[in-house]
DNA sequence: TCAAAAGTGTTAACCATACACCCATGC
DNA sequence: GCATGGGTGTATGGTTAACACTTTTGA
């Protein structure tokens, strides 16, 4: 089976840059390659564009097919299309990045036997292709983008804490919060909803539960208002 | 000639919305059709992607082809690639938006002699494809980039009032600036140098002209200073 | 009783906003 | 002398930033 055009046409692919976030730190999901190029390298979950899908809906596709990643927040974030960037024929990337609710969500095994794997953003390996680059576009809309979109709470459970959301925002700022402006500024917003319910066994005074209040943020959008941090 | 694929490929190609600013209002450049589909109707220049050209390279190559105009600020704005958005095959359309100096440039016309021609954002024709869309993407773009970036002086000649200043970020955000606030906020940033130069034969008092100090916006950029109107 | 994180208020500095009048020029 | 846009200062209210101690709980 081929196909043939009157003008050459390029490949093209989606690749997704998937965030996670721990008790630790900020996660990124990588796949180890299994075939050549790059055999053995780690690189961003992506494969090519099906003739009847959207890009989106192939990023979906693609993350499901590779990691069992499935209901996640999912964006298009840039294309990179220099030639020469796939040493195999001319490839046009539309990069997507994802949020994911690492409590939620099980990673399994995938389908194509290929490893997959968490790092921290900060100790990434060597990646293939040019997905170092993707990588670090992706990272700074999400720096520029979690400041004025509530879409942090992708990153966390249902239900969290206020410490845990502090610390959301410290791991992707990548610097510290006052904890008593970020609290009054966060509960001023009147995004989130308070829980009757608090953390259990802890070695320390229980913190009450909070919950984003999606339908809020949808009205008070329309009405002209702005999130901001 | 033909070229074959063992997986069917797309095409890809290059939009471009463009942006001009004259006296009255922001205006958007529009070519016209002259070949199916949607002979006649008016669209964004753009064409294929050339297999040895980057992504921005094709923008670029576009607009000279097609209108003339070089040395414009280009910029890539978003990826439109739904199944179905051209009728002849699956294209992947990689939209750019442009910002051009309209008081220093002429539109030449097009080699192809296809109409081209300025509208106002406002009154916009019926345009081919998913060109619409497009357009509204570049436009709240625009609006939000011109905010926290000082991209608006690519639309401005070298040399330019604050008047004029003012009324491109009245044009662009659609409301009206207090004269006398956007007048400090603006210079407070110290990226405008005063000439020593003033307009002539206006009939009214002489304005001083300014020009945006790039060197000096790069320098601050680094020191963690954030652009912001 | 110690360690660890939760929770809470006040002050001072700064910034954004609102607002009105005189100036220079050409017609 | 009038119409047109250029140019300027101040007061007020709101927002941000800096900062330290008490509470609860399990180990």
């Amino acid at each position: 089976m081929s196909y043939t055009y009157k003008h050459p046409h390029p490949a093209v692919t989606v690749d997704c840059v998937v965030f996670g976030l721990d008790e630790a730190d900020l996660k990124l999901l990588l796949i180890q390659r299994d075939v050549e190029p790059f055999k053995g390298r780690w690189a961003l979950p992506g494969g090519f564009v099906q003739p009847e899908e959207s890009l989106e809906q192939a990023a979906r596709r693609e993350l499901i097919e590779e990691t069992g990643l499935t209901r996640l927040y999912l964006e298009q974030l840039y294309t990179f299309g220099e030639p020469g960037r796939d040493p195999r024929e001319r490839v046009i990337s539309v990069a997507h990045y994802a949020l994911v609710k690492l409590a939620d969500h099980n990673l399994r095994a995938a389908s194509d036997a290929v490893d997959v794997a968490w790092f921290p953003v900060a100790e990434l390996p060597k990646l293939a292709f040019d997905h170092e680059k993707i990588v670090e576009v992706a990272l700074k809309r999400l720096k520029a983008k979690v400041r004025y979109e509530p879409i942090g709470f992708e990153l966390l459970p249902e239900k969290f804490t206020l410490g845990e959301l502090q610390r959301l925002y410290e791991a992707v700022l990548e610097q510290p919060v006052d904890k008593r402006n970020f609290r009054k500024k966060i509960l001023g917003t009147e995004l989130l909803d308070a829980l009757d319910e608090y953390q259990q066994d802890v070695a320390h005074r229980a913190a009450q539960y909070y919950r984003f209040n999606r339908a809020r943020y949808e009205q008070l959008k329309k009405r002209g208002f702005n999130f901001e941090l």
